[in-house]
DNA sequence: TATTTAACTGAACAGATGTTCAGAAATAAA
DNA sequence: TTTATTTCTGAACATCTGTTCAGTTAAATA
């Protein structure tokens, strides 16, 4: 997993990764059938991950309240899983079409939970957003930005990081 | 520029590039000493040209206009070159490190240009930041996503979609 | 038109690719 | 200890990789 994440899976032999965890290439085949659900389990097992994850937080409260459970859910949940992460955003196109949409299923099932909190927060005229849709994209990515460049033993603790970004999406959905 | 946009860098072949634009793989090395370079090329090229055309921006006004100008400006330039961006963040891993550091620092002063306006905007009490290095990188991040979902001929217009980002990037730093 | 320059082909190179599989080695069960 | 099961090796496979280059074709110049 580090390797494809550092170097791109189509950049990564199976005699790398065999040679990384040390055995021939041909070992590998006892627990993959072939390259590419190598790579799709890692996505798949990321993305069940993070629905089953979201889906046990506490979903009461204002939708002002819920909106900070989510960015705080998504950094916590995020930062310790940098590679899971990065593989799941750059290696999409890598996919197999089937596999694809799988992938992107979970995805959007994940980003409509934040589309939820917002749609709400409307409604109870807790946010003011230009449109829902992009504000959820936008706040998507804004919030996964965090990845690119967020190191462990830099300048900040994870208890800021949340504090800042929750500072900037509160801000973003204002009335 | 395309098939590297599409299946990435390590996925495409001199032999498919070739292809593409009909000749056999050997012509293409009366264009480039080498596929890294081809890579290279293209990232340079289009830092370049962001990095001239904002400098050929408007400098003037209060820090709100400027950060407008920028949000806007990143947005008009970026859409229509969603390979060229699309490559340039996805593609980093794969440049010799003499490559990457070249393009990184670039990519660090376009960067500046934000943390500028950010900071001006700070010192003159338009702005209220939690931290002016997170602020930029998760704007950047925020404006950034735009490429990720954003296709002609979809739902909304260049006009809009400006005014929007503005929108959610003036409340995320207002006061 | 004849000659010089530029561009392209097609084959070759040494090595890397994903994947398979018979047989050896290691582990677990009897 | 003997047998059964799981795991791994090492070689082989067909194909693809970036790159080079002598020789051919096309374009520009005289």
């Amino acid at each position: 997993m580090h390797l494809i994440a550092r170097h791109g899976y189509a950049a990564v032999s199976m005699r790398q990764i065999a040679a990384e965890v040390g055995v021939q290439a041909g070992a590998l085949y006892n627990y993959t059938p072939n390259k590419q659900s190598l790579l799709f389990d890692i996505m798949r097992v990321h993305m069940e991950d993070v629905l089953a994850s979201w889906d046990a937080q506490d979903k009461t409260g204002t939708a002002l309240k819920r909106l900070e459970r989510f960015t705080r859910f998504h950094i916590t949940f995020n930062l310790p899983r940098a590679d899971e992460v990065f593989i799941s955003y750059m290696e999409m196109r890598n996919l197999s079409s089937e596999n694809f949409d799988q992938i992107e299923t979970m995805r959007r099932k994940y980003e409509t939970g934040l589309e939820d909190i917002l749609r709400d927060g409307v409604a109870q005229g807790q946010f003011a957003l230009p449109d829902l849709r992009i504000t959820t994209m936008a706040l998507i990515a804004l919030l996964n930005g965090l990845n690119t460049w967020y190191r462990e033993n830099g300048r900040l603790g994870l208890a800021e990081v949340e504090r800042i970004y929750w500072d900037l999406v509160r801000k973003s959905v204002a009335v």
